[in-house]
DNA sequence: CTGAAAGCGCTTACAG
DNA sequence: CTGAAAGCGCTTACAG
């Protein structure tokens, strides 16, 4: 058999082509009688309608395109499978923009929006993967997640890294900590900026000076989480608590520690930030600052929706809380020095 | 300005829309002077073809989908990264099919094929999503990975459990063990029954008799491993050495050890399978055995592009080496008993 | 409530 | 090498 087109079921049914679309489209359109003709018919041959046909009429794919650095990434992974979620609850297919950090691919992705594959953009990379110029007068239906992006009227959702990073540093203090190092991530991360200022306030706040010494650069990943941590650890005045930026570097700088035979936390507390899936299941479990990927990803995608569903509101900006989790790695400080 | 359409390219240069369309597609059948007229036109207009005219026509999505049962499963996303590179390089798209093991969601995705939303399918779940009717004749262009489907014909990219598992026992049963037991994962998962298959080939060739109380059932999820630990240690006969069919089960496993107070691998060697990201990161560092993700992602992807290509050849089957990978958390046999 | 007709934006077989 | 024309499979404004 050749492929079933509308044209099939409405001579099957007896009606119209146009019925055919109706009936499955608007059916409150359709006569209830007619109704049944049809769909009696459309169960029967087995018929899908054809995407193609319909999306250049209605110039809608039912698509959107994730855009996201790396997909392998466990708070990456939980948002994008909300996001389906979400997705499928509305008819909406997902495509998978994993960019690698490249801006090539992300603009090539963003075309995706121009050439009509995809009807929206959920973006969590730190830049727009357009051409400046007079961009933000016509934007694609977009949302900004995560990594908030400089830009007048996006829509966002973000999370309160900020007071994430400043409850991280009052438990550090609270359990008497005074020489507290952070360990940062990527230096183009928006994130990154926002977990370095509350870090920053939260240590003025309790009256311990900063020191430059114990701020050290990573990059996310649980290499640049070892590094930093080797590095650390060949100052003369060890610090006494390690608040790394994400989980990955915390891990990195934990499996370090062992190596080199410290305690956690006897010696060193060590604090990590995104609460993914294995922070509660390392040796010690990880105390870490919770994100909310579900949410992050739902809610992403549902204002996206109301973009594409035509409401044309003022750009919303939602804000997610953020949640101190405490496990083992963090302890009191050591009485020693 | 109104969408640009292949029209107003041809317009601006001066031709026909046939040109612009065979410029743009197969520029070797245009006069050389024509085509810089028309890539002019483009580039200066920024023209993108519409994605829905030419699927109407070509009848080709551009789209795979890609159909897992949990895309946070680390196995899985580094996978479909692997996929979307791949898919890149020749103008595809990948679509996410997170099933989430509902059979529903299956078939959700596997109707983007009879839509036409995708192409092809990519499928690392362990059924097909099809009524198994007539359908083996018609089968859409597809590729089953890593859960093996017992259905004639189909493309295949497995990887060997079966030796991977013999691997694991050999190096247990050269540390000196003797009572190994092992977690099972997911019982309707094929890996698991290969795994399975391996592991007691290996302990009958060791001379090992078989002790069914040394086989406790999980279902690849951390719980799993943590449950199945707890089981063992009721033994009254603990075994020396676990096996646990993947690394999220032993991470679950040694979470308990470590709760418990046992020694790792000084009273207990642990052992996993799947070499995750951070394998290697835990304490101590997993023994496993590894998974060539990105050989996996790629070798699917390019069965199916062959397929799509119109190639016809007899089905092919993959199957890709495993590679015992030794670390800390497996040591020699407690002397005591 | 239903049908006939136009048209969405391309591609390609055909003719020249 | 190029153009005119048909047509891919739908949807919807219009007319009845």
């Amino acid at each position: 058999m050749s492929k079933l087109g509308i044209k099939d079921i409405a001579a099957r049914s007896g009606v119209s082509p146009a019925t055919v679309s109706r009936t499955l489209r608007n059916p409150e359109l359709v006569n209830k009688d007619t109704r049944k003709k049809v769909m009696k018919a459309v169960r029967e041959s087995g018929y899908t309608p054809n995407r193609f046909g319909s999306s250049l009429r209605t110039q809608q794919s039912g698509n959107i395109v994730v855009m996201m650095p790396d997909i392998t990434n466990q708070v990456n992974a939980g948002i994008i499978r909300a996001i389906e979620v979400e997705a499928q609850k509305t008819g909406y297919s997902v495509l998978l923009g994993d960019t690698q950090g490249q801006e090539a691919r992300e603009r090539h992705y963003a075309q995706m929006v121009s050439s009509g594959q995809a009807d929206g953009i959920l973006l969590y990379t730190h830049r727009l993967p357009f051409d400046l110029d007079n961009l933000t007068a016509n934007l694609p239906p977009l949302v900004n997640g995560n990594e908030s992006i400089e830009v007048e009227g996006l829509n966002k959702v973000m999370v309160d890294n900020v007071q994430g990073a400043k409850d991280g540093v009052n438990h550090l203090v609270a359990l008497g900590h005074r020489r507290i190092a952070a360990v940062l991530g990527d230096n183009n991360a928006p994130s990154n900026r926002e977990r370095l200022q509350g870090f920053q306030q939260a240590l003025q706040q309790a009256g311990i000076e900063p020191d430059e010494q114990y701020l050290v650069q990573g990059d996310y990943t649980t290499e640049s989480g070892m590094k930093a941590m080797e590095a650390l650890l060949k100052l003369r005045k060890r610090p006494t608590a390690v608040f790394c930026f994400n989980d990955d570097m915390a891990i990195g700088a934990m499996s370090v520690l062992r190596e080199y035979g410290y305690a956690i936390p006897g010696d060193i507390s060590i604090m990590g930030f995104d609460d993914i899936r294995y922070a509660s299941l390392m040796n010690p479990p990880l105390t870490t600052i919770h994100q909310p990927l579900e949410e992050i990803g739902q809610a992403s995608m549902r204002l996206l929706l109301a973009q594409l569903s035509g409401k044309n509101s003022a750009p919303q900006h939602i804000q997610l809380p953020l949640q101190l989790v405490v496990r083992q790695s963090t302890g009191p400080a050591p009485e020693s020095d």
